[in-house]
Formats: C-alpha cells, sequence, structure tokens
DNA sequence: TATATTCCATATCGAACGTTATGAAATGGA
DNA sequence: TCCATTTCATAACGTTCGATATGGAATATA
C-alpha cells in the first residue's frame, strides 16, 4: 500500500509524557514535544489528534508505568502497615527522575487543569480511586484473615455477638475505606511536596506521620 | 505635577490573585489580567513590571487575606486537636470561593510553576513553612503548660528525672515539628483534593482521618 | 490659564502558539 | 517499473502571547 511509520507511538508518549511532567501541559508547546519525541507534527496529531489527545494519552501511559509500580509495591506480602510504609518509600523514589524532581504527573494534574478539562479531571478522579482501591484492599486483607490461612489468627475473636459481626464488618471497611482513601491522597501529596521542593528527609517524615493514622 | 493613577494597586491584585488561583499561571493572559482587574497593560506594567511581577504580588496577597484566616484560627483557645479540626475545617471552607472550587494558590503554584520558578518556588517555601510553625507553636503550647496557669495540669509529671528531663522535651518537639509539618501538607492536600474535584464529604473523610496522626 | 508631566485606552510589536498545507521520499501491488 | 497511497520534514497559516509605543485626557504648579 504505502509508506510505513517510522516511530513507534508508545514510545513517544512515553517521550511526552515525560515532558508534561516536567513542565506541565501549557508550558509544554508541539514544537518541545515534537523535539522530545523526534516525531514531527504531522506524526503526533496523525497519531493522536491534537495536543490534548496527546496529553491523554500521556495520562494513561502514566498509570500503565509508574502507578503501575506502586500497585505492585501494594501486592506485597507481609503485615499492612509495613507494606504500605514500602510503598510510599517507592513512591518517594519514583517522584525523581532523570529530569529532575518532576513529581506525580496526575497530582500536577489535577491542580493545573482539572478544573477546566472534564477529561483530564476524570483521568484524575479514576486514578485516585485505583489508588484507594489497591489500599484498601490491601487492609482488609488483614483486617479478615477469615479464610483458611496457614497461620493462627493472633488475635482471636472474644466475646462477639453473632448480630454485632456484621455491624463490626462495617466499621471496619467504613474506616479501611477511609484510610485508603487518605493514604491515596497522601501519595498526591508526597508528588506535591515533591514539586515544592522539599528534601527526602522533610518527605520522610510527612509519610512517617502520615502512617500513624493507618492505625 | 501631574494625572493620578485611577486605580488601586491592592484591589487589582486581589482581583488578578482571584483569576490566577482558578486558572493558573500561564492560562491567565494579559488581557484576561486586564479585563478582570479593570487595569490595562499600562497600569499593570507600571506598577508590576511585568505578568511574573503581578503574580508574585499576588501570592503575597494570598498569604495576607486567604492564609491569614487559617493562622487566625490556629490561635484560638481550647485543646489543640479541636483548634487544628476546625482550621481544617476553615480551610475546606477558603477554598470554595464566588469562582468555584478553585483550591488553593500556594498548592496550584507549588504543582505549576515551582521548579522552573524560584522566585514562586521560594514564597511557596516560605508559606509552608509559615503554616508549620503555626501549628507547632498550637501543639508545643499544649505540650508544656509549665508556666503558670489557672487550671492545674491533668496529668501529672510521675516518676521523671531531671535527666531526662531534656530529652523528653526535645522528643516531644522533634515530634511536634514532625506534625506541624504533616499538618501543614495536610493543608495543600486539601486544595488538591478540592482542585481534582472531590466533594466536601470525601475531603471530610481525609481530614477525619489525617487528625488520627496528631496522636 | 498655560505648561509640563503622568496616566489612560488602544494600537502595535515581534515571537511563539496550535494546527494545517505542501512537496519530496518511501512502499506494496499492478 | 510504474502508480496510488501514506509518512516525512518543513513551511506556512491565523491567532494569541507578553510587552511596548502612541496620542489624547487629566492634573499640579506656575
Amino acid at each position: 500500500m504505502a509508506r510505513a511509520r517510522e516511530f513507534e507511538p508508545e514510545e513517544a508518549v512515553a517521550a511526552a509524557m515525560r515532558l508534561f511532567r516536567s513542565k506541565g501541559y501549557h508550558d509544554s508547546s508541539i514544537r518541545d514535544l515534537s523535539d522530545c519525541t523526534g516525531v514531527g507534527p504531522y506524526g503526533l496529531y496523525g497519531v493522536f489528534g491534537s495536543k490534548h489527545g496527546l496529553f491523554l494519552a500521556a495520562l494513561d501511559h502514566y498509570r500503565k508505568t509508574v502507578t503501575a509500580e506502586v500497585l505492585q509495591a501494594l501486592e506485597a506480602p507481609g503485615p499492612a502497615r509495613e507494606v504500605i510504609a514500602e510503598a510510599l518509600a517507592r513512591v518517594l523514589e519514583l517522584m525523581e527522575t532523570p529530569d529532575g524532581r518532576v513529581g506525580c504527573l496526575m497530582c500536577n494534574t489535577a491542580t493545573e487543569l482539572a478544573p477546566q478539562d472534564p477529561e483530564a479531571a476524570a483521568k484524575v478522579k479514576a486514578h485516585l480511586d485505583l489508588l484507594a482501591e489497591a489500599f484498601q484492599k490491601l487492609l482488609l486483607r488483614e483486617a479478615k484473615p477469615a479464610k483458611a490461612g496457614k497461620a493462627a489468627p493472633k488475635k482471636a475473636p472474644k466475646k462477639a455477638p453473632k448480630k454485632a459481626l456484621k455491624q463490626d464488618r462495617g466499621k471496619v471497611r467504613e474506616e479501611a475505606r477511609d484510610v485508603a482513601e487518605f493514604l491515596a491522597a497522601t501519595v498526591y501529596g508526597i508528588g506535591l511536596l515533591v514539586r515544592a521542593g522539599q528534601d527526602d528527609a522533610q518527605i520522610g517524615r510527612y509519610i512517617k506521620t502520615a502512617l500513624k493514622a493507618v492505625g
């Protein structure tokens, strides 16, 4: 048929994501994006339709790469609190890249674009929910080891009326949701502090203090 | 001598601050600012020198108005934890304005500009420190009621060796600093969540959970 | 009232923006 | 080997950017 494409869209998105993450949406021009991806306006518009389309693709790429590493960290075995501490430490690591301390693209997007860009806002919200669900899953994994486990439960349920059980379950689930949402926001908070120029020691203390809310 | 100025710089800054807070720096044009302040490019450049100068003035104005209300809330009497809860609730109120849920200008600036704008970054950092100091002062006010107080101290110091006193003081002070820094970051976190489009109920749960870290 | 000076509204500047048009280069099927 | 088609690099489009120049209106002093 015709000439073949000479670039890989996925690679272009990855490069564009780096630029957007570093400089934000408005301060990244098509020429900048063209330079950093090595693609040229024709290619970018042909595949992504617009600067905005490319940006949305970059948001998806962020979730599939950076955020995926956080979610993976939350799948680690062990006590929830320790897993969370490790995951948040990993988050902090991920906020620094060869481009500098660029923070979290989703957090940056929330403040720069969300109120005026429904599509970007939807992706940010979905991302927050994704994080919260991962935290909640981890928290509930520990809260109810009711299923057959190898080790015996440390805290044996004493004097637990059957009627109250459902209420307890609800309470536990509710608190887990609150803490999970809080931790998802904390992930954004880490990105925010990195972006604000705080050093790792200070952010480490922030994480340590936030963990006190896990209970 | 000559013709008098027809606008009040302070009012112009206030209007510019509202626009910057709503749309960010890069998405607010001189024409927009000219329209919303009613001043015209000549006046703006004559007084503020540049768009960037006007923005820095807007950051100062934010501290002197919005943040001042938060600092005032932190001066309220009563148990630290309750005062903090009230102050954070006040923060949430302040994030909504006639222009919508615009969030915190300092938080927005941290993510949009700080890495590439040293002057803005310095103001953001100073603002964070200001908040942290206010929280720390409040926390320490409660931690050491050593000075002559009307009511008797509830927790009488039992078996406290003189040598350990200094160390305890240091520990208390250190923990107060950590919590204070955490709470300052929480203020930004509230602004971030507002900007991300979370509703008040969700942010209220975030505040409630964060308060668990106060201890 | 005359004048020098400053401010205002507006026009305008060169540059950069996001996007599209253009012509040469490349490629699979006839 | 030619052709139809698609991609490429690049020029160009109209618009808007931040910033400045300009001419008339306003004012304190003389």
